[in-house]
DNA sequence: ATATCATATCTTGCTATACAAGATGACAGG
DNA sequence: CCTGTCATCTTGTATAGCAAGATATGATAT
């Protein structure tokens, strides 16, 4: 440690948006159908705007599963390809999806609200 | 602990949602003016619904500091109160919640349109 | 066959930030 | 002087992100 990190690095605030908007992204994309991991990533970041590290998703995904929001199963695909584990949203998933959702919008209203109102005064 | 704490009591998801987002909002509560600790957490959860703990926005505010973002002063006001540590934004804070908020309006609008997408579907 | 590359999953160790609970101190009113 | 309230700050714990790398499988080239 140098001894004065500034709070202020990018990448490091980038990761402290990210918290808890992570899982909702996720458990969304999941909602859709069954999909596998670095499949999931890639459509996070590119569809979501949410990136995340390999490192991360998978600590991620075992939580999900724990909590039985998700389920697994190992898969083949036609098109050739290795073995991939597809996760799938379980009926607890989806109602806490729906919580997740709720909570999200009412913060970004009040937070974007509270935002708007200071920057044009 | 009892063993299987599943991720989804809304306590624990309240907290992660608002990581990250507690320091933009106090930010720009302290760019309209000077404001004390008690007062920011007030102002915070009555005005943009994000509910900080008094031992959450301390540790908090003394990070700023560090990092050169506010600057603090103890004060004395008229009302006979006892006296009370002011914080107020640094040129640097002004940057930076500049930049925070380009971040935030970022991923909420990302955000928010891929989880409309995937709902109307 | 075997070496190598790309894909894919998972683990380890670290950091950042929030929380709960409680310590500390100052002032006001009884 | 004692007690309650306001106000700040500290300590210990949990969560969730990251970087880096380990491991495994199948495809392709040698």
């Amino acid at each position: 440690m140098t001894g004065e990190e500034r709070p202020d690095s990018a990448n490091g605030r980038r990761a402290q948006l990210l918290k808890g908007v992570a899982e909702l992204a996720l458990l969304s994309l999941l909602g859709e159908r069954p999909q596998y991991g670095l499949e999931i990533l890639e459509r996070l970041r590119g569809e979501a705007g949410v990136e995340l590290a390999a490192g991360t998703i998978y600590p991620l995904l075992h939580r999900l599963e724990r909590g039985k929001l998700t389920r697994a199963e190992w898969r083949i695909e036609d098109d050739g390809a290795r073995p991939r584990k597809y996760y799938a949203l379980t009926d607890l998933g989806r109602e806490e999806l729906a919580s997740q959702l709720v909570e999200w919008r009412r913060l970004a209203k009040a937070l974007n609200a509270f935002l708007d109102r200071r920057r044009t005064k």
